[in-house]
DNA sequence: ATTGGAACCTGGTGGC
DNA sequence: TGCCACCAGGTTCCAA
């Protein structure tokens, strides 16, 4: 379940293994994700460097002179570095062979991800029209706090918009609106500007509570097991339905906003 | 214009 | 044990 921390994670974990390193060759094993990667990927990113490593949203960009590897991770996908001799598993879609023997392969079941030649750097289409990075100063109570006022949205759909801010998921969303206190229908524009600094600080420190959680599991990026592990982080809301609030012990109430399973105190929670 | 829902896909779980 | 329905998750796109 990547969300923003997963994938700056991952983002960290590749980056000294890859930085100014050249790419080889890369092998796609099934071209058939969110989007087709490109057919001639290989050839068009093979002896290119890669220059730098930017996360935008929860996008991965692996830059180079003249192109980029766009990376999105979906809801299952995971980036690992390995050696050119471990055994491909079940899902292991492409590999990115560097010249240093490294590889980095992407593996995601539910193929809802994609690996993605894109020239444009960070004019791509999918890209432009992305809204604010959350743990950024632009992200800021008055930004929020105006685009609530336009919006008559249930305020758990208004941060998981991400032409508004970007990598708010349905964890994190849930997660935020508990620790800042706001009932997750709330009307957007019916929000006080304090609850909205409220929820802003909230996002940024769960985010980057995350971040660090996953960062302290690096060592075990290239391990087996490959996974960050930022979720093992205690939840508060997320997946309790059913259990009782660790603030007042009322039992947390699930509903369903946007089609997304939402998990609130509907006592802590106004 | 704004919002709601469908679609993409697989693995895991719970019910019978 | 098998089978089936259902759910989870992020994002785009199409339809009210």
């Amino acid at each position: 379940m990547p969300e923003l921390p997963e994938v700056e994670t991952s983002k960290r974990g590749i980056y000294p293994y890859c930085l100014n390193q050249k790419i080889k060759t890369i092998e796609v094993r099934n071209s058939r994700l969110r989007w087709p990667v490109n057919e001639d990927i290989s050839e068009k990113m093979s002896g290119q460097t890669i220059i730098e490593i930017v996360r935008r949203g929860k996008y991965l960009l692996l830059i180079t002179e003249s192109n980029s590897l766009m990376i999105h991770l979906g809801m299952s996908g995971s980036l690992r570095i390995c050696e050119a001799t471990r055994p491909v598993e079940k899902h292991d879609h492409v590999d990115i062979e560097l010249q240093n023997g490294k590889i980095i392969r992407y593996n995601d079941p539910r193929r809802f991800g994609c690996v993605m030649l894109n020239p444009d750097k960070l004019n791509h289409k999918l890209l432009i029209k992305l809204g604010v990075e959350p743990l950024e100063s632009e992200f800021s109570a008055e930004y929020l706090y105006k685009a609530c006022k336009s919006s008559n949205q249930p305020i758990k759909s208004l941060i998981m918009n991400s032409q508004i801010v970007v990598g708010v998921g349905n964890i994190y969303a849930q997660e935020s609106l508990f620790r800042s206190k706001i009932k997750p229908t709330r009307k957007a524009n019916g929000l006080s500007r304090k609850m909205v600094a409220d929820l802003v600080n909230s996002i940024k420190q769960i985010l980057s509570q995350a971040i660090e959680a996953g960062g302290s599991s690096l060592k075990d990026f290239t391990s087996a097991e490959g996974k960050p592990g930022y979720f093992q982080q205690t939840l508060d809301v997320y997946g309790r339905s059913g259990q009782p609030c660790k603030q007042c012990g009322k039992e947390l109430k699930k509903i369903i906003i946007a089609q997304r399973a939402t998990v609130f105190c509907s006592s802590c929670q106004k």
